[in-house]
RNA sequence: GCGCCCGUAGCUCAAUGGAUAGAGCACUUGGCUUCGAACCAAGGGGUUGGGAGUUCGAAUCUCUCCGGGCGUACCA
């Protein structure tokens, strides 16, 4: 259980003891809150419990919160509890708690920060969905990056997680993909073919028809566009795939539209529907009875030339996913699904499934910047920065770390030129920074002749100066952090809680020396057991973050 | 028009309904003969878009107005 679990199941204890003695009336006791103090002058945390309680108890907050104070019952973890106006009452740890994250970092690992929140539970994780019509662009990864880092946490909170990439390998997109590579494909073996206004202009398309051209020379001009559709989707697929592995991402599961064609799951769910009377034929159309759930206008669910509209696959592969029995979904959709994720839970509803076990984060689009000009990307333009070439300039790091780095709310600004500057402006290596100085510490050690064990048995006691204990309490929060991301689907708790690590890590640093001469052995010991923790944490996070920790920069 | 998101320091952004609204960048100043200065220490900078309401307490919740982004397809 983490500290602050702890903290409050202890007020809670006190306010009971308290009624129990009567010096509390008594009352339903609402959830005790725990919360960092904003002024580290305060304590270690506070609670606002007194004052929630001062209209139940009728009495005044403080005189609540000195009752429980009174109350409180005895624990070898907190140094000093008090009482401060208009009611909160500010506890602090003992240094012999806070030290204890040393060994405790160390003994868990990878572990640390684990919670039960989702002990039993399955979780799907659906994000990036890109169409595999094109390279993944940098203006698409936000989802997945999103998507990554949430799986990370949950799977940290005991979840068990399926990270899933939803191919939209079927439609009218795929036909145009088709299409588009005959065509280049015609022009490379000499014949007259144009592309038209919808068809995909990028080189990309000219590449994988040179492959076929340089396969099967111009064996193939009798083939339909679905053969060269299916081929440039396969093509294409596997390199975003490539790509995306690149960024540390690796899906479970790739759900293939097309496979709810082959299986007749879309006309299954269609079927379902008319059965169940939300569906109507108007102009041709099939449309669906959405305003039965609120929506302001009716949607087509099958196209007049009877080809369904992206809707109803959608609802399908919804469908599937209630029935396979996840605890919970969790969709991380772009800002072109904005509108259509609620249709999408209507569908699920409609079929006489809860849709409370779908959690829809939606995320705010990401602008490219280029020489202080937005650039307007598009697949079927040709006119993209792709996330290959990103990595290819700046790394995995910085972009992992940028597209968590604000809440999904809130619109980024990629700047490209400012990506590509290796600066110290760049939060990414003020993190990894911290890092490398702890393995440089670990490495002049080795280099000195120092046994590789001597900090084994080291009296974390002596680790007492201010800015050590700051970062144990910072190190004492990861907990609390993942319950934050998971709770609230939010990634972007761990960037600026990465950043806050590292923070507090580099005072520590400047002021607590290890090597140097004039530290006496028992304290370099209890260091160095100190920057083995704080080493293995950071790599720890920056792993959390699906970032790499190096040990040199 | 309707729906969603946003408006916080010069800029980019944080802040589970709690205490004096915080960081980074930029700007000013100081610190490397000792484990990596991609660092540290210090400073200035705010009517949280305006107004009203709920609350012991509002950047946060409600209403309203102003401003911005995205969406509002028989494209996906």
């Amino acid at each position: 259980m983490s500290i602050h679990h702890q903290l409050a199941a202890v007020l809670q204890q006190a306010v009971q003891a308290a009624q129990a003695a009567g010096a509390l009336p008594s009352f339903a006791l609402p959830e005790v809150v725990i919360e960092r103090p904003r002024e580290a002058s305060f304590g270690d945390y506070a609670s606002p419990t007194a004052l929630k309680l001062a209209r139940d108890a009728r009495m005044a907050p403080l005189k609540i919160a000195q009752t429980i104070v009174d109350h409180l019952p005895a624990t070898d973890y907190i140094a000093e509890v008090t009482v401060a106006p208009p009611g909160f009452i500010n506890i602090r740890l003992t240094a012999a708690r806070l030290q204890q994250v040393v060994a405790n970092v160390l003994a868990e690992g990878a572990g640390y920060g684990r919670l039960h929140l989702g002990d039993g539970k399955k979780v799907q994780i659906e994000c990036v969905s890109a169409n595999p019509t094109g390279p993944i662009h940098i203006g698409r990864t936000r989802g997945g990056v999103m998507g990554d880092t949430l799986a990370r946490a949950m799977r940290l909170a005991g979840y068990e997680v399926v990270l899933e990439y939803y191919y939209n390998d079927a439609g009218r997109q795929i036909t145009l993909l088709g299409e588009s590579t005959k065509i280049r494909y015609l022009q490379l073996i000499g014949q007259a073919a144009e592309l038209g206004p919808d068809h995909y202009k990028g080189d990309y398309i000219t590449d994988i028809a040179r492959q076929l051209y340089e396969a099967h020379g111009a064996a193939l001009q009798g083939e339909p566009a679905e053969y060269f559709g299916s081929y440039a989707k396969d093509q294409i697929s596997r390199s975003q795939k490539e790509t995306l592995r690149r960024i540390n991402i690796v899906f479970d599961v790739y759900y293939n539209e097309q496979s709810l064609y082959e299986t007749g799951r879309v006309w299954e769910a269609l079927e379902t529907l008319q059965e169940k009377g939300y569906v109507y034929e108007q102009d041709g159309a099939q449309w669906f009875k959405t305003t039965e759930f609120g929506d302001d206008k009716d949607r087509v669910l099958v196209k007049q030339s009877g080809e369904p509209t992206y809707r109803m696959p959608d609802i399908a592969y919804h469908w599937d996913k209630a029935q396979r029995g996840f605890d919970l979904v969790v969709d991380f959709f772009g800002p072109d699904h904005h509108a259509t994720a609620p249709q999408v839970l209507m569908g699920v509803q409609a079929l006489g499934y809860p849709t409370d076990f779908v959690r829809t984060v939606l995320h705010q689009i990401i602008s490219i910047l280029k020489d202080g000009q937005e650039m307007k990307m598009s697949t079927r333009a040709g006119t993209f920065v792709s996330l290959d070439d990103v990595v290819d300039v700046v790394g995995p790091d910085p972009i992992r770390y940028f597209m968590i780095s604000r809440s999904g709310n809130s619109p980024i600004e990629f700047d490209l030129n400012l990506a590509l500057e290796k600066s110290d402006k760049n939060p990414v290596y003020y993190i990894q920074n911290a890092h490398v100085r702890c393995a440089g510490i670990f490495r002049k050690w080795a280099e000195a002749g120092g046994a590789p064990d001597a900090d084994a048995g080291a009296d974390l006691s002596l680790l007492t100066h201010e800015s050590e204990l700051a970062f144990m309490r910072k190190a004492l929060e990861l907990p609390e952090v993942i319950e934050l991301m998971v709770l609230n689907s939010e990634p972007h708790h761990i960037a600026f809680y990465a950043y806050e690590l590292a923070a507090a890590f580099h005072p520590a640093y400047e002021n607590c020396r290890v090597l140097n001469d004039d530290v006496p052995e028992p304290l370099r010991h209890a260091r160095l057991r100190f920057y083995r923790a704080a080493k293995q944490l950071f790599a720890h996070v920056l792993d959390l973050m699906g970032m790499s920790a190096p040990e040199v920069m």
